[in-house]
RNA sequence: CCAAGUAA
């Protein structure tokens, strides 16, 4: 808890001293602990200092085994720092060990694979996913289509949303955000506000990042008038531009 | 029970 707070607010060097001590103290840290420590220090890069740790709670056990947040974190950074590939040995790693990638795994490398443009392994992945028979939530759901988006397979994303739609997962305004960026960025800003129109419809709230990518297209377009009435509406709802 | 994932 208290190391938590020291990550945060980025002293993870502190913060491991803290643990030293502890140990010193007799006090055995925990998973928890471990596992921040290792947040701690993806978000600073040194990846080989986290899978040191992870190294270390494995031969803890059971005191501090890692657990699928542990995985998660530690292959999120993994992503982050472009080793995505180290990341699947490590989610394979995972499942050798019994544990289960759940929803926040699969986001986290469908997230890094895109990030990185290697779409084939992202759609390898999420055959693997759907195969297992997995539930795919809403935020992994929003990663998907924003990837597809980021590539440009428009047709995808937007079957991708029906299916959230047919499995009875409501898509959020991050959902169809990403899809109207998308459409703006193909230049087809038309189908973008229809889309906007649509999740109205259906009752989802465009929210300000919503609102000012659509104002945004618009102007690449040259429409600059309709992007001013988008802007006076959003304003009207005390949103701000983003 | 406390730590994990998505849009500008």
């Amino acid at each position: 808890p208290v190391i938590h707070g020291f990550c945060k607010a980025g002293r993870v060097e502190y913060a491991l001293h803290l643990m030293d001590s502890m140990q010193l103290n007799g006090i055995a840290p925990t998973t928890v602990t471990y596992t921040t420590l290792i947040q701690g220090l993806c978000a600073r890069g040194e990846l080989d200092r986290a899978l040191y740790l992870l190294n270390q709670m494995k031969s803890m056990e059971p005191n501090c085994a890692p657990n699928a947040v542990t995985y998660t974190k530690l292959i999120h950074g993994l992503c982050q720092n472009g080793l995505y590939e180290l990341g699947v040995e490590i989610l394979h790693e995972m499942i050798q060990r019994g544990f289960r990638p759940n929803e926040s795994t699969y986001s986290v490398l469908i997230n890094g694979f895109y990030q990185w443009g290697d779409f084939t392994r992202a759609v390898v992945l999420v055959n693997e996913m759907g195969h297992v028979g997995y539930q795919t939530d809403l935020a992994t759901y929003n990663c998907l289509i924003n990837g597809l988006c980021k590539v440009g397979e428009m047709g995808l994303a937007m079957d991708t949303i029906g299916l959230m739609w047919e499995r009875g997962v409501t898509p959020d305004s991050s959902s169809y955000t990403g899809l109207i960026q998308g459409l703006c960025k193909k230049g087809l800003v038309d189908k973008a506000v229809g889309l906007m129109e649509e999740m109205r419809e259906k009752g989802i709230e465009p929210n300000s990042v919503t609102y000012t990518s659509l104002v945004n297209g618009l102007k690449q377009i040259g429409k600059n008038d309709v992007a001013l009435e988008l802007v006076h509406e959003m304003e009207s709802k005390g949103l701000k531009p983003v």
